[in-house]
RNA sequence: GGGCGAUUAGCUCAGCUGGUUAGAGCGUACGAUUCACAUUCGUAAGGUCACAGGUUCGAUUCCUGUAUCGCCCACCA
């Protein structure tokens, strides 16, 4: 005799139970690979991207810790030993900008009023607190990782890590410092890397001014100074007459200068006048050409963005202050000839939204093109001992398919953006983040994980970019730079699953730096998620006020039927939309699969489990059926079709298990055949706990509390049970 | 300016390597339901698979071009 719980004759609560059955699984251990029964012997590993200790998360962290937590969930039920390790991101610039946003909002003080120390000091208790935060809401999705194993990529040992891998570096000539233009954010007061520049359509005056016999059309007469340069096409017949080096005297801003002419081929004949002048210190074009003809490069924007002093009387002024100014004075000399309305595209700084100000800066770099000696290498066309660089170590490593890109389209965006690579300026002008283990004496340098013995020594003021830090992530995590076992078990990782808008800033730089230092791959697997939308296809945003919380969807609906309704209709790479009728949809099934059970077991009561009946035709045909589906949705995990897999199993349980077999059921349940009685007993219980199996990757919760409540005997928890085959 | 992707039922999308009547979810319409279901079940609605060529015995599915939309990259002074 079967007993059925008595909690079947209400609905599904997931509110009650989602919190309860978390708690169960951590206290089971099996969230540590290690404590996995014997049978789990072939590593299955993921790193999770950590989320950035700014804030809460979204539905695009939803999506992605969902998808993570199916693929382990998946694997560990196949008998893998499933490896899922959580973290948090300290996001250097961002956090810190935060913070500082804070600060001077509420006390009216920068950071320089209130110096490293406390600024310091208050960005780690941010940071703690939204980490807090963070992996409380993590733990609520569902997530089935390793928490013995988490990682900070600001702690102890992921910063040993860094100071490791800087070091190196350094010695190899890849990391080096070097006076090169940059992109200065005057509002942030750092540099950052091409990659974190946004660039916004701007509209602004086109002036053409008079440069002796040239006319020269610029944007920003307020750099034009020192432009002592005035530069042309070689094969422009307009300016055939002027030859290369000749110097000409002419009347400019404030007063008599003399220019030098300058041939090159990078001029563009037809747009402007096809002349310019140029200012090597603030535009990078502007500097490879000077740098090209060995020519002087001056300042004359300073780090706040104001003049200089070679601005004469305008010296000390702010720039978009001077700009019209600067015009009203060439007018007033006769030097303006005209101006036009034209639209641009400006630099501006990710984080801060200030107007990146290219400057010429003493930096950090890591050199993409260098060649450099590879001692140990895993890696497909590149062989141990030979030469190598950064780049080709990013190139290789996907062409000869030893990474796998999903979709496989976005390997051709990687390709392109390694074509275009140039060296990665590392250093930044922030106090939060890993700084840069060099220490400085008189002219002496010195890098190394260690400070310097000896007085005198000061350590250089910089920290890295934070992902310098990130790109260490997959074997950081696992002890290096120490020989650890889990490093030796679990690494190259299997699949990376993280945003596609992250290629650049973190796959391409993980992929670089595990070439170099450990000589393989990262991840076998990349597999990109879209961006989350709401019900209508936009971003979700504040601004908009159209964001979902990720909590509240848990709270209202379930952490099951949010994440089904995150997974299901959303292939890789494609961005998905969520509104809440189809999270309210996936809340029914959650009851749908509850009410089966239901049925099941009341339908089974006078059934003895031990037993194994002999099957009617009919309910052979099920179980077969039954097969077919299992292996279908294996297949679709496998080949990270998750979208459909889920779907299928969706369909099968309501439009199959309840709407047709439940259905057909009826009649031999309360007929007087005791043989096909039994059989159909038999067979609802089978469909159900295959299908509770199938299921459980994508909705852990009420899967998990519905086997807790099945009456077999020797059974374990749900989600170390083994795959249906 | 360069690159990538999308265009399939009212809406959101599937359709993997070309093949009999092109699918799902939601929505809509009608009907049935206190017999597992804070409901559920059944039935239906007639989409030139953006457009034009091509390859093929045969294309929504492959190739070329056009149009519209979206995304990414880019130093046009």
């Amino acid at each position: 005799m079967v007993a059925m719980n008595d909690k079947f004759l209400k609905p599904y609560n997931p509110q009650e139970t989602e919190p309860r059955i978390y708690k169960m699984w951590e206290e089971s251990g099996f969230f540590n690979p290690d404590n996995l029964p014997a049978r789990h012997q072939e590593p299955f590993t993921i790193m999770m991207p950590p989320p950035n200790v700014t804030g809460i998360l979204h539905m695009g962290h939803a999506l992605m810790l969902t998808t993570e937590d199916i693929m382990i969930r998946y694997q560990r039920m196949q008998g893998k030993k499933a490896l899922w390790i959580p973290g948090t991101d300290h996001a250097a610039i961002a956090t810190q900008s935060k913070v500082e946003k804070e600060i001077y909002k509420k006390e009216g003080k920068n950071r320089f009023e209130l110096g490293r120390e406390e600024l310091l000091k208050r960005v780690d208790q941010f940071a703690k607190d939204s980490h807090d935060t963070i992996i409380s809401q993590v733990k609520t999705l569902g997530s089935s990782c390793d928490w013995s194993r988490e990682a900070f990529t600001l702690d102890e040992n992921r910063n040993l890590a860094v100071r490791t891998v800087f070091k190196k570096m350094y010695e190899d000539g890849l990391i080096y410092q070097g006076h090169r233009i940059v992109n200065w954010d005057p509002k942030g007061q750092t540099t950052i890397s091409d990659d974190e520049i946004i660039y916004t359509e701007e509209k602004t005056k086109f002036y053409y001014l008079k440069y002796g016999p040239f006319t020269i059309a610029t944007a920003r007469p307020e750099t034009k100074f020192g432009d002592k340069y005035v530069v042309m096409h070689p094969e422009d017949k307009r300016y055939a007459k002027y030859k290369h080096g000749q110097k000409i005297d002419l009347d400019w801003i404030n007063g008599p200068i003399t220019a030098t002419i300058i041939k090159d081929e990078v001029i563009d004949m037809t747009f402007g006048t096809g002349v310019m002048t140029i200012t090597p210190w603030h535009s990078k074009e502007d500097f490879d050409i000077a740098v090209r003809h060995n020519l002087d490069k001056e300042q004359i924007i300073d780090k706040y963005g104001k003049l200089l002093p070679v601005a004469g009387e305008f010296s000390g002024l702010k720039i978009t202050d001077a700009r019209e100014k600067i015009i009203e004075k060439m007018k007033a000399k006769g030097l303006l000839e005209k101006e036009e309305d034209y639209v641009h595209n400006i630099a501006t700084a990710e984080r801060t939204g200030g107007k990146i100000e290219p400057q010429i800066m003493n930096q950090w770099f890591v050199a993409v093109n260098k060649p450099f000696t590879l001692a140990h290498s895993d890696i497909t066309g590149i062989k141990s001992g030979t030469k190598t660089t950064l780049k080709e170590i990013m190139r290789k490593t996907v062409d000869q398919g030893q990474i796998k890109i999903i979709p496989d389209y976005f390997s051709k965006t990687y390709f392109h953006w390694i074509d275009n690579l140039n060296d990665w300026c590392i250093s930044r002008q922030i106090w939060y983040g890993h700084r840069i283990p060099v220490w400085y004496r008189g002219t002496e340098i010195f890098c190394s994980e260690e400070a310097p013995k000896g007085d005198g020594w000061v350590q250089d003021e910089d920290t890295l970019d934070t992902w310098f830090s990130s790109a260490l992530w997959t074997f950081s995590t696992l002890g290096w730079p120490e020989k650890t076992e889990d490093l030796k078990i679990f690494h190259p990782t299997d699949v990376l699953e993280t945003g596609y808008e992250i290629i650049f800033f973190w796959v391409a730089r993980m992929i670089m730096m595990t070439g170099y230092n450990l000589g393989t791959v990262p991840f076998k697997n990349v597999y990109f998620h879209g961006t989350v939308r709401d019900g209508q296809g936009r971003k979700m945003s504040k601004s908009l006020g159209n964001g979902m919380d990720p909590m509240e969807v848990a709270q209202k609906f379930g952490t099951d039927a949010g994440r089904l309704a995150l997974i299901i209709g959303t292939a890789p790479g494609t961005d998905s939309k969520i509104d809440e009728n189809k999270i309210r949809g996936y809340k029914n099934f959650a009851n749908k699969i509850w009410n089966i059970t239901r049925f099941v077991l009341t339908s089974i009561e006078s059934f003895d489990l031990e037993s194994k009946p002999e099957l009617t035709p009919k309910d052979q045909k099920i179980l077969a059926e039954l097969q077919i589906i299992t292996k279908e949705v294996t297949t679709d995990i496998d080949e990270y079709r998750l979208y459909m897999a889920s779907e299928k199993i969706y369909h099968y349980i309501w439009h199959t298990f309840a709407d047709i077999i439940i259905e057909e059921s009826k009649g031999a349940l309360n007929g007087s055949d005791e043989v096909a009685k039994k059989s159909i007993q038999y067979t609802l219980y089978e469909v159900l706990k295959t299908n509770l199996k199938l299921l459980h990757p994508f909705m852990p919760f009420v899967t998990e509390e519905i086997w807790a409540n099945l009456p077999h005997k020797n059974k374990s928890l749900l989600m170390i049970e083994t795959w249906p085959k």
